[in-house]
DNA sequence: ATGGTGGCCTGGACGC
DNA sequence: TGCGTCCAGGCCACCA
């Protein structure tokens, strides 16, 4: 399921793909997909040419000309790919964008969950949904200061704090899981009682595991795969995420599933012990 | 302001 | 076989 590596994944795909390729109709079959009306929508894009491809957290940002971006999550399924004009068009395609050079990006999503929103460029980060992400998880972004002042306000469990997007942007269920296994920190760790020497090197794994996953080229769990319908190869580094049962690759322990906060969680309960 | 929960959706796995 | 139920999980609206 995209989380940042995915998101990345896909995004470097699709400017390969299509940039500076110009939209000449646009085909909406699911509208809900679209924030904001269908029409517009429609009438906005269609002459507008795609300069640069973009990303913020898990959003991906298409800019195009006249100063109009495109802000899209693919949320738990969604997925773009390239066809011909007058390709079949495949089961759970919503958003076609055709291209005056006779190719089209489809957006395709089975459960309907990703979301797409017309912008003005300039006005990008009065978004609701950007407005409230935490820094990008990179060294030079994401400061150990502010992580820790911020989790020391924290007073709910470390994984679903780590979900909110707030504190750093980019982990889903997958990563979060992984990097709490690197940090040996319980899921379950109020964040607010967190040691300064944890806080370090959660912060570090986060940002190695998230920039390792995107040289893996994302994680392919159930249906993920980038603009060029290829897989991910990061599954095979996994160390908690779907071992349940599994030993530990550390300890030798059984990985356990559990659920925090409505979400299954994986962890090894020998190394990752709740203080 | 903060933390917790249900809903959005579909398909695949599973039990009977 | 076919039906029902559960599970997958990112984000947001809504609640206390």
């Amino acid at each position: 399921m995209p989380e940042l590596p995915e998101v990345e994944t896909v995004r470097q795909g699709l400017r390969q793909l299509v940039l500076n390729k110009k939209i000449r109709k646009v085909t909406v079959l699911y509208p809900k997909i679209i924030n904001g009306d269908t029409n517009i929508f429609i009438e906005t894009l269609e002459g507008l040419t795609i300069k640069e491809i973009g990303r913020r957290g898990k959003y991906l940002i298409f800019n195009f000309d006249d100063g109009i971006s495109l802000v899209s999550h693919l949320r738990m399924e969604g997925k773009y790919f390239v066809r011909q004009t007058g390709d079949e068009i495949e089961k759970h395609t919503h958003i076609i964008f055709e291209f005056t050079d006779g190719k089209q990006l489809r957006y395709n999503d089975v459960r309907k969950f990703g979301r797409m929103e017309l912008v003005k460029t300039d006005n990008i980060n009065d978004l609701k949904s950007l407005k409230k992400l935490g820094p990008e998880p990179t060294k030079t972004d994401f400061s150990i200061e502010d992580f820790t002042n911020k989790l020391k306000k924290k007073n709910k469990m470390i994984k679903p704090a780590l979900l909110d997007q707030s504190l750093v942007v980019g982990l889903g269920n997958i990563y979060v899981d992984e990097v709490l296994w690197m940090s040996k920190i319980n899921p379950q760790t109020i964040a607010k009682h967190l040691e300064k020497n944890e806080i370090i090197i959660l912060h570090d794994a986060i940002i190695a595991e998230l920039s390792k996953a995107v040289k893996a080229g994302g994680t392919t769990i159930r249906s993920y795969t980038n603009a060029f319908e290829n897989s991910g190869t990061f599954q095979f580094d996994l160390n908690a995420y779907g071992r349940t049962g599994e030993p530990c690759r550390r300890c030798g322990n059984s990985i356990e599933k559990i659920v925090v906060a409505q979400r299954g969680t994986h962890y090894c309960p020998n190394c990752q012990k709740v203080k």
